[in-house]
DNA sequence: ACAAAAGTGTTGAGAGTACACCCATGC
DNA sequence: GCATGGGTGTACTCTCAACACTTTTGT
């Protein structure tokens, strides 16, 4: 085959483009991921990942924002393309090659808005997961991967936290995804030494007990904390 | 629009995709990527990554591994996929979504093996690119910048060396990757205590200086050689 | 006063950093 | 014997890990 036949254009093999998006979310001490109900053959009635095809002239972003956009109708989502499975047998109908998205919100923000569905659709624990259609399950393993991952050298974590939150709640998130507890005292301390909290003057009281302070987060936006590798540790 | 337009097959829009692989070797203690001229339109005369379509039943990885086949015709190649850029304007013709690569050569092996090209193809260092092709200076960016990464923590630099190799070669190919001198006592203890060296009983006396010992590498694949994080040390 | 979560310090161990000289060989 | 790259050790600093009690509030 010629080396450059993307310029040998006008009858190029074509193929269909899906994105599918891992939306998570902590609820009540669990992470876990937004499923909807196929209506349609293959796999009908199984549980998927939120998805669709990709337009003829919109940019893959695109139309994974537009996807959970129709699911949440919450805008300004952490959103991060994860990896495009290529495999051709992967869709029992024929060819569908899909690029997966990772996506993180805040329950409570999520709370509020979600409304006005047609398909059905539900949050399921990850460690609980149904059966999922085509390869989604690979989807969601992969995508808690890269979470736990990043979660240890950026600040991601923080897209699952209200705007002001405990640092009680932070060190929970990390222990929902990490799966460990972490003790408590050095949480605390590289945490308030990273230099990316401010203390707000507020607390929240929420049961008979002390107050906690509430923290935001300095940073605008998702910030990389550390370059640290084995042969270059700064 | 529904959200599960993928189950309505039939007239789904349609893409071209292409595949574009950043081949990296280090010649001459500089590291280099590898250019193909292209030779039409649009972009004619224009240095571009090697790449092509993918055909209408080929994995997306396979069509990555046929180029990288047609360029070197070297198997057993450290390929990885970086990123899918999909946005519609990358390309004058019309759409054409690409998902790149990159992958790892030792310039030895290439040597033997490089053969019968039609094409013009030549190796550039990446510090003194010329102007490339459609988005290719990003998605060239986009890999240094992955394997400049990933070379803290994994063994992909491995892939860069011949199979036996002295220390000071290693320390070389990081300190062009990383583009920074290392102490050599510190990287000489920080690789030994990692155990993934075997000293060969071999030297190789290249100079009229001391022999210097060889070493493989006792892994069989790309190994993952930390976890560390800010938040979970190990 | 008590239940419940918030908040707080220290110490020992291991890893990282900086740094300079002798060794083995070919010519 | 000398030029060249190969090869080696130590002291200081800093970060990480382990660990338990006091504080504040609502009831």
């Amino acid at each position: 085959m010629p080396t450059l036949q993307t310029s040998s254009n006008g009858h190029l093999p074509k193929h269909a483009i899906a994105v599918d998006v891992v939306l998570l979310t902590i609820q009540g001490g669990t992470l876990k991921v937004l499923l909807v109900k196929r209506e349609q053959a293959p796999y009908r009635g199984t549980w998927a990942l939120p998805g669709g095809v990709v337009g003829a002239d919109e940019s893959v972003d695109d139309a994974a924002l537009r996807e959970l956009h129709e699911e949440t109708n919450i805008g300004n989502i952490y959103l991060e393309q994860l990896y495009t499975f290529g495999d051709p047998t992967r869709d029992p109908r024929g060819r569908v090659i899909t690029v997966a998205y990772y996506a993180l919100v805040n329950w409570q923000q999520f709370q509020l808005k979600a409304r006005q569905r047609v398909t059905e659709a539900s949050w399921f624990a990850v460690k609980r997961l149904p059966t999922l259609a085509f390869d989604h399950r690979r989807i969601v393993d992969y995508a808690l991967e890269r979470l736990r991952y990043k979660i240890n050298y950026t600040t991601v974590g923080f897209q699952l936290l209200p705007r002001e939150f405990t640092l009680t709640e932070l060190q929970s998130s990390y222990e929902v995804i990490l799966g460990q507890r972490l003790d408590k005292r050095n949480f605390r301390r590289k945490m308030l030494q990273l230099g990316i909290l401010k203390d707000t003057a507020h607390v929240r009281a929420i049961g008979r007990q002390r107050p906690a302070r509430l923290y935001t987060f300095t940073e605008p936006k998702v910030v990389k904390l550390q370059e640290k590798g084995i042969i270059v540790p700064f």
